[in-house]
DNA sequence: AATGAATGAGCCTTCATTCAT
DNA sequence: AATGAATGAAGGCTCATTCAT
């Protein structure tokens, strides 16, 4: 019966585990050259049925990114529900962007992946402009709710692009321990951006 | 006579040529997969040359890859020489940073493309952390003549990122209007790092 | 169903079928300049296939020679049982060397390619190591019986040296009924290896 | 002007140092898969020229076994007016057969690689049947002068089969201090087939 | 549902050969 | 005479994909 179980998995389960195994390949190599023959030994089947799953390699490659998006907009949602305030709702959706499971390596690296791919790939880039325009929604929307010094839909972009570049670069050192200066800069950026009231410094990070 | 020149070029014109034919290629298709023959052909010659000249595929793309930092840096030393205070030195680097020739789509994809690739090839990445180290380098230099409000390694971080950053986002949307955006939002990031004196926005952008 | 007999066949049967068109293709080239895809082509399979049972060129080749190998020691350990003086069975041996099957064109063809392979590439010179070191243990071991004239090793070197010389002259004239001769000459030289005892010229080939 | 005769050699100083590191090329790889590249380098000229002089790589290779010939040729005649008797005759020819140059492993291997080469390519095989056949007359010739017991033409193919044998084992072990052993063993296979008169081990070799 | 078998297409790379100088 | 430049042709190998079971 137990045996049962773990040699007929159910179809959703083995969905995951190619999921799973794509952006585990895709992280360690750092690029999209894996294989789908490698993708499916990490994951313990053969690769004629990832193509049954998912159809070919790219619907399983856009299946992994989406599934990315997902993980991050949930995460997002959530830690937005529990804060109170426009501000700390900021700081839940900059918690969010370098929460650990985030900013591991090989996410990191699928993401930077992801975005350079979605340059030449029109799936890719509809995938990707899905989140960079909710993103765009969540800040706008939070800093309209905060005395916002100069134009806000700049102040917007400049944190988005503050949170993704410091992504790309923390791709290049491999350091596990910037997170928290990332949240940090990132939090000072915000500061500068609001008109200067005295008491605005009360963010606190709760990755 | 002109065919003449045409046929028999001198060498180092050659290499130049596929160097400009990578970088339009991977340019173009916005990815590392494109062929030797596609590139060889846009310049104008057999792939069996390119090797010739450059041993190999990879060799060929380290090559384009350093041919970019050489520009940037190039115009980079070149803006930074006509400057004169550490903030206008700060400005030159922001606009070197958003030159149209670097802030073009070909050049932005090659580059997220190489960020990305430097993660998992040692070659690229030993490369590219040149350039990083010696951006770095730069705006603490420049930094340090003027009052940061904070940590100023935190600040050339943030600044860095934020072109990064900028970058990344402008390859998805390919709008080419968005480079005097992106240097405004990078100057006002400067200017909010820096202690607020009251007459600090004369910053100029010479682009 | 004699169709689909014929599309799908075991494993095993598609490697043997290609180390027989390897050998053809070596044998009727008289040369490893040879093509997986003429090999894959007289296989009836891809190239593709090829590769996939055997991993490349190379251990395709070596898996030929191994194969032409294991034959001749069947053979000769097949003949050595039945055999049942030292003489009959040096005669034994001889007769396997110049068995049809051996004696045929491509083999000796195969067979002094291989030799020559062997001079450069390791794997090939270990694998004909394994060959040479077991004929002469065998030829030494029947010599042992018998009243041998001189220098028993020497005696064996020469017996197999003349094997493999007459193996090399066959390839040049390609006359099929040398085999004969062969035989004669080399039985010959053993009856004038051993001590001229008056009842000594007893040998019958039986190939 | 010992400057000027170094850069300008004769043309027939080119094509002997052409043929040189052909035979040298091919010695050391133990295979004609050699590149007129490396060739021509080891020879300190162009590949361009090795085409100019011999027309192509086949061409090359032909003219540089046709050397080897040559060479071995040159060495008989040499040894052959130098004996006397037509059992020193014999030993004469052994002794070129095994000289040091000949039995050098460079040279064993060009010889077994042009044998193999020679059952596909009819200008190979054409070339090493002259020698083949001068070699024959030879050792017929002077076997006529002597009491041969039994076949006199199985005992001249005996004695060829038996030089090329050793010379193809040659090939395998590489060590050098193999020669005088094969010429006790030649001497003795030619010994054995004389008619047993009591006094005939007076041969001697002189390499 | 799941897989091993099989393949076609394509790419990198090598190399003999040619040609203008 | 001699060469660097340049190429066409071909081969080994990989891999996404299909198909029969």
């Amino acid at each position: 019966m137990a045996n049962g179980a773990r040699t007929r998995k159910k179809s959703a389960d083995r969905r995951d585990e190619l999921i799973r195994a794509t952006l585990e390949s895709i992280g360690e190599a750092c690029s999209l050259d894996v294989t789908v023959g490698e993708i499916a030994r990490r994951a313990g089947v053969s690769s004629a049925l990832a193509h049954h799953y998912f159809g070919g390699k790219d619907d399983l490659f856009l299946a992994a990114m989406r599934s990315l998006l997902t993980a991050f907009r949930n995460d997002v949602v959530a830690r937005l529900s529990e804060a109170e305030t426009s501000r700390t709702r900021l700081s839940a959706i900059v918690c969010a962007s370098f929460a650990p499971a985030q900013f591991a390596p090989n996410t990191v690296a699928a993401w930077t992946i992801f975005y350079a791919k979605a340059q030449s790939s029109p799936r890719y880039g509809r995938l990707l402009r899905v989140y960079v325009r909710r993103l765009r929604s969540n800040l706008q929307h939070e800093l309209r709710g905060l005395p916002v010094a100069g134009d806000l839909e700049d102040a917007a972009e400049a944190i988005a692009a503050m949170i993704d570049g410091l992504y790309l670069r923390q791709g290049l050192q491999r350091a596990p321990a910037e997170r928290e200066r990332a949240i940090a800069i990132t939090e000072k950026l915000i500061d500068g951006l609001l008109a200067h009231s005295p008491l605005d410094s009360g963010w606190r990070s709760r990755a």
